[in-house]
DNA sequence: AATATTAGCCTTACGTTGTAAGATTGTCAA
DNA sequence: TTGACAATCTTACAACGTAAGGCTAATATT
């Protein structure tokens, strides 16, 4: 039985749409940005593609790999400028990595769950080995450079994202139960540094970012010069 | 209908389990830590403590509040001497807090669902930022600080859990796919330092973090005096 | 001691999830 | 025209979190 009954018109040849697995990641990344990592379901992907859910399993072996190509697809967002410096050049990669890791506030998060890098990722370590190494850094020099630069940036951004203040929208409530909490135990120092530092109007902590990575970038200078 | 019959002897009084709010985040923790974190769940852990799943809800709200709950005695776990000068109680603390980060994998990546911080966590900040303010530093150096010193901590926890080798038990075909992928594409200055570096016999990427955190702590001495 | 209250665990049930198995369709080669 | 294969769809299932309300044993009140 055809879903169209005889005397019926023929309904709409409806082409099947098809899927790439770039449409599909791009997909994915907007629901996980706009929505929430938790909005990402097959069913839902598969339904924004105008497509059933099953037909993603054709291009993804299961949804674990779909995270993994959109994880390196948010590190390929990531850019080393060319030219110029190694500090700037760095200063501007350490940027670039931290808008994208924002952007794509998920991914931090579901970095565990990767079992390999993808092809981007592979390319950008290579580029920023390139930086330092090209700069005057030793082989281990760059090592340590790459971790501590790499460690600094991502605990940064894991950090800024766990604020209670900026995390989401209702600010107000998150904020409040903690202040009641820091109130009835005492935490004297959290209360010198949250009124006289962190919460005067106009502190945000994003400056912060710059002030850290000022001081690892002087830290990775001295470190290639002594070797 | 009572569950024994008449003319059965009463079978156990089975006295019905009693949870308390510490036993079962114990045991969650327990689960996650053993299986990984899509190992724990209400039914599992339920049935770990001899109860029914709905239980649980009687403790806690939802599973989010349960996870609070993990999150909050993961940092109880995080230690700082009481004694001594800074860089040795900051040095301990950060090998500490590495320490409970990995023993508990799945933390880190789960920060971010988290709401807000918990008792422990609180006092934990305020006992550090105590270290820094009694030892010279600024209200906005101390801050600073803290700021750099967990980014490059947690980051690099984050990076040491997602090293695809000694992510898990079967580091052979992970590393063999890398590698691969890394001849395929070229990627030359990642070649050298692996081959130069990283993969040399002996060498583990756990060393690296003594390494950055000295770069660290000598930019805080910096910035202390210099304020 | 007898009764009322309620804290704490249990039963049942529902909607949603990821995905296995296999049917169906559309496309392109022979 | 036919056949093959690639890509989508249908159906189905077990496992998940948890809502709603029931039961029971401990505590409080008389």
């Amino acid at each position: 039985m055809s879903k169209n009954s005889p005397q019926m018109p023929i309904a709409k040849p409806q082409p099947r749409a098809r899927l790439s697995r770039e449409g599909v990641l791009q997909k994915a990344l907007e629901i996980a940005d706009l929505e929430g990592f938790h909005a990402l379901t097959m069913r839902r992907l598969a339904q924004e593609l105008g497509v059933e859910a099953m037909s993603l399993y054709y291009h993804f072996a299961n949804k674990d790999r779909l995270l993994d190509g959109m994880i390196d697809l948010v590190f390929a967002e990531i850019e080393l400028p060319p030219k110029g410096n190694w500090k700037n050049r760095i200063r501007a990669r350490a940027a670039s990595a931290r808008a994208a890791l924002v952007r794509h506030r998920w991914a931090l998060g579901r970095m565990e769950s990767r079992t390999s890098p993808g092809p981007a990722t592979l390319r950008h370590h290579d580029a920023v080995i390139e930086c330092f190494r090209t700069s005057g850094f030793s082989v281990a020099a760059a090592a340590h450079a790459y971790s501590l630069l790499d460690s600094y940036v991502y605990g940064f951004v894991l950090q800024e994202l766990n604020l209670p203040f900026t995390n989401s929208d209702d600010a107000g409530p998150a904020a409040e139960s903690i202040m009641a909490e820091v109130a009835a135990g005492d935490y004297p120092y959290l209360i010198e540094m949250a009124t006289q530092h962190s919460l005067r109007p106009g502190y945000s902590y994003a400056e912060e970012f710059e002030i850290g990575l000022e001081i690892v970038l002087d830290g990775l200078e001295r470190l290639r010069d002594e070797t």
